[in-house]
DNA sequence: CCCATGTCCTGCCAGC
DNA sequence: TGCTGGCAGGACATGG
């Protein structure tokens, strides 16, 4: 389940393998995923993150790809271009021979042609943009579970189950509370917890449980270092009372009772 | 408009 | 052992 942390650590990986190169030829095994009609070959000239976007820039346009839940990219120097899992959904093969391949289980990710804009997209939480003041105006002009609220990303761009349930355990909130009843200190705590659990998790290389890799196949590490999120009857780090589990919105929710009453 | 809920999809796993 | 039902979740559609 690519978040913020996941898909940043991916593009970082992609812009150092390949940026400058040729996209010379791309296959799309599943019209699920999306249709490219695009002439090639196409000049790579960078790669970068929108929200949960992967964008890869060429001189005449940008290719979105969406991991949505199961999504993986897996990048080999020397590849084939041929199909050889059931999940392998695309291939994009480089001029030098170097393929990177889309595997997708579950079918829900995306490869979309933009010329013009990007989607348009809430406050990037690692951006100048993400101020208290920003943050503020948007929890009190709204009133939703807080849950639901970081979800949205026209709200705020980049957070997923995972790191919502994680900041709001750094924050000490109760997943369940409206966002117009939010203190100026909550909101202070809300806003400096997004920043340190991302950041955090960036530096960790994200979040493994069962389906996301890095580019390389290689696992993250923010799972080590989890305080809420699938930490079902486990102490809580703080105060040892076990974490709990409940729905909102559908989503399975952690958090602790005691700390985030 | 605002907000909550249902739906898409497949693999996995608990329970019988 | 093999089947079944439920669950996982990002974003969008739908409906109150």
């Amino acid at each position: 389940m690519p978040e913020l942390p996941e898909v940043e650590t991916i593009i970082r990986e992609l812009r150092a393998k390949i940026s400058g190169k040729e996209l010379r030829e791309l296959f799309i095994f599943d019209k699920r995923i999306g249709r490219l009609r695009v002439s090639l070959p196409l000049k790579i000239t960078g790669v970068d993150r929108h929200g949960k976007f992967i964008v890869i820039h060429s001189s005449r346009g940008k290719i979105l790809l969406h991991l949505r839940m199961s999504g993986r990219l897996q990048f080999s120097e020397k590849g084939k271009s041929k199909r050889s899992h059931k999940s392998e959904r695309a291939i994009f093969v480089f001029g030098d021979g170097s393929v990177l391949k889309f595997f997708d289980p579950r079918r829900f990710g995306t490869i979309e042609w933009r010329k013009g804009k990007l989607p348009e997209l809430g406050l990037n939480p690692l951006g100048p943009e993400f101020t208290y003041k920003n943050f503020r105006d948007i929890l009190h002009s709204r009133s939703r579970t807080i849950k639901n609220l970081l979800l949205d990303q026209k709200i705020v761009a980049g957070l997923g189950n995972i790191y919502v349930d994680e900041s709001l355990w750094f924050a000490k909130i109760n997943p369940r509370r409206k966002s117009d009843s939010f203190s100026d200190m909550e909101i202070k705590r809300l806003r400096t917890a997004i920043v340190q659990v991302l950041k955090e998790a960036i530096r960790r290389g994200g979040f493994t449980l069962r389906d996301y890799k890095k580019t390389t196949g290689k696992k993250g590490s923010y799972q080590l270092f989890r305080k809420a999120y699938s930490r079902e009857g486990l102490p809580c780090s703080r105060c040892r009372s076990r974490i709990k589990r409940i729905k909102i919105g559908g989503r399975g929710t952690y958090f602790c009772p005691k700390c985030q009453a």
